[in-house]
DNA sequence: GTGACGATAATCT
DNA sequence: GATTATCGTCACA
């Protein structure tokens, strides 16, 4: 196994929950499917929630779903919600300090056909033509793609179900934007979604400014 | 291209 | 009982 794709160690999540959600872009997440094959991409769009001091972080209060944030890095926090989608966040900071960076975007890279298939219609144009950018761009999409549910919650992140390895990154910071956070309380959109602003599989598009219709 | 809306269940209060 | 770190579809431009 070549460094790129070598997981990469817990060290790597042991630091900052800010400098990991930025040494998380260009790196590779992987996942191992039924066949088994191997299945994943380049990550290109995160987002860091912190502890007690972030009332947007499931951390800001301490429950039985949030423990894991609290706990030691390297394992992965998956959660349930809008009674559809699962999202993945990467647990960082020593145990005893909750973060944690959701996994916001990928660029499809290997296992493209069995990601697209689990995406089903959405994958494709009106063509039936594969649409690359529709495939893992967004936090449910990218989970649905790579078949990422709650039985994953606390899995560790050197594999062999799911893991980060090296890539290409660290990218240089002329290739990356930060951007306030998305789909949060009004009042909670710190600056810390971490973009490839390059990358044609964002979950939102350079310069798009929706406003979440949630109320205040 | 943009913006509104509903689906649907785990988790929390 | 309320909320939700989302997504696909629909109407409209």
């Amino acid at each position: 196994m070549s460094t790129a794709q070598r997981p990469l160690p817990h060290s790597f999540y042991r630091r900052s929950t800010e400098v990991v959600a930025r040494d998380l872009l260009g790196r590779d997440l992987w996942r191992l499917l039924p066949g088994p094959r191997i299945a994943g991409g380049r990550i290109v769009e995160v987002e860091a929630y912190f502890g007690h001091e972030d009332p947007a972080s499931h951390a800001y209060r301490r429950t039985p779903r949030s423990e894991i944030m609290y706990g030691p890095p390297g394992l992965a926090y998956v959660y349930f919600t809008y009674g559809m989608h699962c999202c993945l966040n990467v647990v960082c900071e020593p145990g005893g300090t909750a973060g944690a960076v959701l996994i916001r975007a990928i660029e499809p890279k290997r296992g493209i056909e069995e990601m697209a298939e689990r995406r089903g219609a959405a994958a494709f144009n009106r063509k039936g033509r594969l649409r690359l950018g529709a495939i893992c761009s967004g936090p449910g999409k990218l989970t649905q793609a790579l078949a990422i549910d709650l039985a994953l919650n606390g899995a560790d992140l050197r594999g062999p179900e799911i893991w980060l390895s090296e890539g290409e990154g660290p990218l240089p910071d002329a290739k990356v934007e930060i951007t306030p956070r998305v789909g949060i309380r009004r009042g909670a959109e710190l600056p810390a979604r971490f973009i490839v602003p390059d990358s044609p599989c964002l979950s939102r598009r350079s310069g798009s400014t929706r406003l979440d219709r949630r109320r205040s």
